[in-house]
DNA sequence: CTGACTGCAAATAGTTTGCATGACG
DNA sequence: CGTCATGCAAACTATTTGCAGTCAG
């Protein structure tokens, strides 16, 4: 489950912001991509339905979605900045194809154990962390062993 | 345990690198930091105690050592280029603290499980994981409660 | 000696800011 | 209609590349 472009635009209203033409594409793009966008590759889908946007506009965009807390960046797959749509699902992780770039979410990624033992051991106050996984999709491995 | 700069020059002499004076001071500032640097808190260091160098010698020497597995890059904190000498056990992960940006290294994520349940559910041929976890190391959450 | 290494300068890439114009609500 | 958003250009930051001189082995 995911938000959609109408619960999406729900929340910009929600907190002041305008609906622009410009903004819904750039959302459209990143919901309409199973894969981790980077700047860039938001700019060039966006692009095709109206070349008249500007790269900065995409920016800004990208901040005031992430400031909203629905979008999410990805690490693992090389990029440091590419971004996702946000699951509802507070608390979720991502599986990325390295190949296709496609991304999986998993939940309960069950590190509570681990958080306690790393609490005890270091007396490190925890508050969060990053865990990505990284591999081939099933489509991808396939493509991999017919070549 | 930690590679020493023995160590590392055998390494690097090993692959048939040349020790440079340069080379010493960027291993050692990375040596005896125990915060990740970023590239240019790096050459701040080096610069320290030999102005003549140039901050492009710091990059030189980043992608060699991180090409001989030398030095890791972190993420959780905040700069996406951020490197620490690398622990020479294999599989190991980082504690961050998000205040001083002191590193601990854990290992025995025990992710084996996590994973087997996402390559079933996925059909994702997985081949690693990027964890990292985020908090505040003893001395700084502290630090704050006297604030 | 000689090829690898360095430092400079310039090129490139990625991101942010200032400002006049435009359009959402 | 007022204010927020856009797009351009320019500024900035981070990183890479070309090249001539230098030095480790």
């Amino acid at each position: 489950m995911v938000y959609t472009e109408k619960r999406t635009i729900q929340k910009l209203r929600k907190h002041g912001f305008k609906i622009t033409p410009q903004r819904r594409l750039v959302i459209n793009a990143i919901i309409n991509s199973r894969e981790h966008l980077t700047p860039v590759a938001i700019y060039e889908r966006v692009y095709r339905e109206n070349p008249s946007i500007g790269l900065v506009t995409i920016y800004r965009t990208i901040e005031m979605l992430e400031g909203l807390g629905l979008i999410c960046e990805t690490h693992a797959g090389g990029s440091c900045r590419s971004y996702l749509i946000r699951r509802p699902s507070e608390h979720h992780h991502h599986l990325i194809c390295s190949d296709c770039g496609r991304v999986v979410d998993f939940t309960n990624c069950n590190l509570e154990k681990l958080e306690r033992r790393l609490t005890k051991e270091t007396r490190f106050k925890i508050n969060g962390h990053l865990l990505e996984f990284l591999g081939q999709c099933r489509r991808c491995s396939k493509r991999v062993m017919v070549k």
